[in-house]
DNA sequence: ACCTTCCTCGCTGTTTCTGGGGAGTGGAAA
DNA sequence: TTTCCACTCCCCAGAAACAGCGAGGAAGGT
């Protein structure tokens, strides 16, 4: 596991990309440049359809999405509450469902070893950048060590390039909030009924309704619950 | 403006810091080791409740939040759409308040170039890493080239190090939501209804209820909605 | 073995939200 | 100037969510 990793060359040579799928090559090539077992690109998205490029194997992948296992896995619980770069073994693996999925992870060639980068874009996009190995743990403490934050860059230029590429497939960039209805949004957020939310404001029920079904289309929303759950994972509300 | 930066010696004492208040000699420092006017960091929370440390003057920062200016800011309102570093002179200043506030910030001393850096932490948080010059367009861009991924790590340790300090203040953790709470909490930030999602999880809408009932007690919600913006803002469910 | 948690199903009545109308102001942009 | 958009207010009927009560079986951990 190694050492002489040209960075400049590899953030010009992922600047340089013009096709999502050549991000695939280049991690490859990467994984080799590193000398590690994987890495992996991983855009996680509720709905499912998610993207990610990498050095699993497809059995994995497959069962990964067909199991639903974005639901369980520790990494990426974990590493959407964090800021930092993590390492696998931080993270809490206690529950039987994650202890159940290590193992089999583990069964499908992932390494025993892991560091993790978390990576945020606008729109509450939500990505992870994830280098695996086999090997011990002294030996994966100086890796990480020597390497993070190089790590951390190429993370960085790989959301870039996924978001630069995958732009046009996201037309639904909401129009931003009034401030009526970020207030609206926030209070509601709180567990505020509308009728304390308009009693807060000093407006009528009726003038907040109009806030919430504006926002609501604003946001592309079915219902409140889910107008507010847009807002805030696009960041247009803080609780 | 200049050129021999220590950047693994500024990690590192980045790393070291125990105290906010330090961060604010941190940016002095750096600011001076970069050989630039001014260097920001702000940390942007619609509740105006915002934390930030840097080197602009006091009056400027001063107006700028009495004024609530991160809600006209282009700064802000481009970084916020976007993933990529920005240099100023991309951003959109057409509109009438834009070009207002641009004067007036000249006015108390910003430099007429600029370079920001959108970071985005859990929870829908968001900062922005400025760095701000006198100069000419030709000069700047040479240094935003060359000091850019410098920058983009900086801005990286210097938010790991705000979250860090702010997490005390709020260490608000419930117990973990069980599986189908999980699903169900999910669907319903998806914006289904009571009914579909008993549909999509193929139980009654009753036993629905319960688990809605009680992931709303586990997360000591006030109402659905809350208990969905709860489970998000927790991390517990991915959407 | 016991206790806890999870999963599943049921009833009733009350409160709240939703969706469909409508109308008028003021400010800012084109 | 006209045309947007944000903000404010109003009514009504049907749909949905809420609160509170109940039950039993399965699985895991102490």
């Amino acid at each position: 596991m190694a050492n002489t990793v040209n960075l400049d060359q590899i953030l010009q040579d992922l600047d340089a990309t013009s096709a999502l799928e050549d991000l695939q090559d280049i991690i490859v090539a990467l994984r080799d440049a590193f000398r590690v077992d994987h890495m992996v690109y991983h855009w996680v998205d509720s709905a499912g359809d998610q993207y990610g490029c990498g050095t699993y194997s497809d059995e994995w992948r497959d069962r990964y999405v067909v199991q639903n296992y974005h639901r369980i896995d520790p990494v990426i619980i974990g590493c959407f509450q964090r800021f930092h770069p993590v390492d696998w073994k931080r993270l809490d693996w206690s529950s039987k469902a994650a202890r159940h999925f290590h193992t089999e992870a583990l069964a499908y060639g992932v390494g025993n070893q892991g560091f993790s980068i978390p990576i945020r874009g606008p729109n509450g996009q939500f990505a992870l950048f994830t280098v695996s190995h086999n090997c011990e743990d002294a030996i994966w403490a100086d890796f990480t060590e020597a390497h993070g934050r190089d790590l951390i860059l190429i993370a960085h230029f790989f959301n870039r390039k996924a978001l630069e590429f995958e732009k046009t497939r996201q037309p639904e960039q909401s129009r931003a909030l009034s401030p009526r209805e970020v207030d609206a949004m926030t209070l509601l957020a709180m567990g505020y009924s509308r009728a304390q939310v308009a009693d807060t404001l000093s407006i009528s029920e009726h003038t907040l309704r109009v806030y919430i079904e504006s926002a609501r289309f604003k946001l592309g929303a079915l219902n409140t619950t889910h107008a507010v759950a847009r807002a805030m994972s696009r960041g247009l509300i803080v609780v």
